[in-house]
DNA sequence: CCACTAAGAGACTCTTAGCCG
DNA sequence: CGGCTAAGAGTCTCTTAGTGG
C-alpha cells in the first residue's frame, strides 16, 4: 500500500536532500525546464516520488503509464508483461 | 523490419549531428560517463539508435527491455500490455 | 505558506590536440 | 581505422536575494 502525499516543490526537494534554504527555487527550477538535476540529485528526487528514473523521460504518456507501473509490479506479475512481450515479438518481428 | 547496423562511438555521434572533428572524443565521454548530453543531443542519439530517450535511464534490465519493446510495439499490442496492466493493478492495487 | 525570477560564483561540457592497440 | 584522455574556453547550474499571490 503505496501512500500519497501533497508535495509542494520545496518539500520535494528538501526530501530529496537539497538544503532548505536553497529547494525552493531550485526545485522551481526543474520544474519550468530552466536548470536539470545532475544524476544523483535525479536518482534521489524519483526516489521519493517512487518512480524510476526512466519514468522522468518518458514523452509518450502510454510509456510512462508502463514504466510507473512495472516498477511497482510483483515478480510474477513482471514475468507475465515480459512473457506476453516475447510472445508479441516471436509472431510480429 | 529495423536493421541493426555496428556503428563507432564517432560514427553514431555524426549521425546525430554532432561535428565529425569532436565526435570521438565526445561520444567517448558520454560513454565513459565523463561529461553527459544535454537533452537536444539525447534525443538525437536515441533517434539514430532507435531507442526512446526513456530507455537510456533505465536502471534495471527488465524495465529497460519492457522499455525498447513497447517503443516499438503496433496500438493494438500496447492497448494489449495496457490493460494486462489495468487488469493486474486493480487485482492487486 | 505558495510559486517563481535575476544574477553572479562556481561547476560543468565541448573542442582541440593528442596517445595507444 | 578503433577507443580513449587532458586541459582550457565557453556554457550551464546552484545559491542568494528578492517579488508577488
Amino acid at each position: 500500500m503505496r501512500e500519497k502525499r501533497k508535495l509542494s516543490q520545496k518539500q520535494l526537494g528538501i526530501d530529496a536532500g537539497i538544503d532548505p534554504s536553497a529547494a525552493s527555487p531550485r526545485m522551481n527550477q526543474y520544474e519550468t525546464g530552466k536548470h536539470r538535476p545532475d544524476p544523483n540529485m535525479t536518482e534521489r528526487l524519483c526516489q521519493v516520488l517512487g518512480v524510476p528514473v526512466a519514468y522522468l523521460y518518458c514523452e509518450d504518456d502510454d510509456l510512462a503509464r508502463v514504466v510507473a507501473s512495472f516498477a511497482n509490479l510483483n515478480d510474477k506479475d513482471k514475468r507475465k508483461i515480459l512473457s506476453m512481450i516475447d510472445q508479441i515479438e516471436s509472431l510480429e518481428g
